[in-house]
DNA sequence: TAGATTGTTAATCGATTAACAATC
DNA sequence: TAGATTGTTAATCGATTAACAATC
């Protein structure tokens, strides 16, 4: 009878970690891993682990470790990885059609039904093998697919908009790549990726040169 | 004099934030915000704010608030944003040409300077306005170029190898898009940005559906 | 059984929030 | 001056790490 109630945020993300590296493992024809096993794959501490899969149950066997197989299908479980996921994408840019060719999509498990746009020199288009939609007939069409997943890979401005549009549409979940925050109702998750705050951030850390040593000075 | 020493990273993601958010007011004509301005603005609470900016200084008045203007100034230069960054992407698949063509890096300082590839269909090509070379050259272009920031748009298997090159070319922030941790020596900064791992996150937060809870009971 | 490794508790660490004296 | 808001200290919160009894 696991409690779920609050387990940390960085534990679902280190899951997806868990899995992928598990996954691996699995191809390589490992049947079990101790949490010592899967710190040395994942770079994430032992005593870490075995913390993080106690949030959802116990699925290992003390002096033994974890059966590999047992331990993917329950990470894929409680992250509701076990089924195929479909996603839409919003915005058929640049970054919406290279999204849209990323094989990996599929390889994780989810699949891409949809591409919007409200641009009507896109709309009607095909994006590999996807009809770009208008974004304005969202909700109609949603009703019937029932994609719960949304990416958003418009410019900032219409980000708000997209989101606005989505949520009236049935998405739940939102992966938002635009660089502005949006507002959603509480039970929408939003996640945000935002490229040029990454690159902002490492620049914080880039090593002083010459150059800044001299303006300092 | 600021003790730069220990700034939380958390801080320091904010700080670029509120350096976006600060530009914007200053196009709207604003002269003097308070932090409680800030987080109207930014949804980040205002004691957050000062305390974040005071890790780098005295930057406003009691009783006024911060001048838009001069605090632009001072967070670009501490996050090193107040000169233009060279950036090379590596992988001109999909994601790297996409991000290639990304106006976003521009306006945000960053300029894209070079793109390699190791596919031999691919090298001499021109994405945009660049011609795509050859990854083998890299340190030898790169000791001219002297770009410091490497963007990963590789597939994971290449990852590694890849950052290795951009090591051994002067790289000393890596912007990493591959499903795979890279390892680099420790004053090279990684970031990791990982399409895949964001959606399997946000799965987990679906709320459970009618067929969900069919399957638990 | 002896050795290995789990699941969990308690200690530590670090970041956020609350509160307020200083001050424009 | 009185009102507003800063910079900072102390309290709180939450996550990570260390350590170990339970157990395969």
């Amino acid at each position: 009878m696991p409690l779920n109630r609050a387990v940390p945020e960085p534990t679902i993300a280190r899951l997806a970690l868990y899995l992928r590296s598990l996954r691996l493992a699995q191809i390589e024809g490992l049947e079990t891993l101790s949490s010592a096993d899967i710190e040395a794959r994942t770079g994430i501490s032992s005593g870490q682990v075995r913390k993080d899969l106690s949030y959802f149950g116990e699925f290992g066997k003390p002096g033994l470790g974890y059966a590999v197989t047992p331990l993917v299908d329950r990470i894929a479980h409680i992250m509701r990885l076990d089924r195929n996921q479909p996603v839409m994408i919003v915005g058929a840019g640049n970054l919406g059609t290279a999204l849209a060719g990323y094989t990996g999509l599929h390889e994780s498990g989810f699949q891409l039904v949809a591409v919007y746009d409200n641009n009507f020199s896109k709309i009607g288009r095909r994006i590999w093998d996807l009809e770009i939609l208008d974004i304005e007939d969202m909700p109609a069409i949603n009703a019937s697919m029932s994609v719960e997943i949304g990416i958003i890979t418009t410019p900032a401005p219409s980000a708000q908009m997209v989101a606005d549009q989505m949520v009236k549409s049935g998405v739940r979940a939102i992966l938002n790549f635009a660089p502005t925050r949006v507002s959603v109702p509480r039970d929408v998750a939003v996640r945000n990726v935002d490229l040029t705050q990454e690159l902002q951030i490492l620049c914080y850390y880039l090593p002083p040169s010459a150059t800044t040593e001299e303006m300092e000075a």
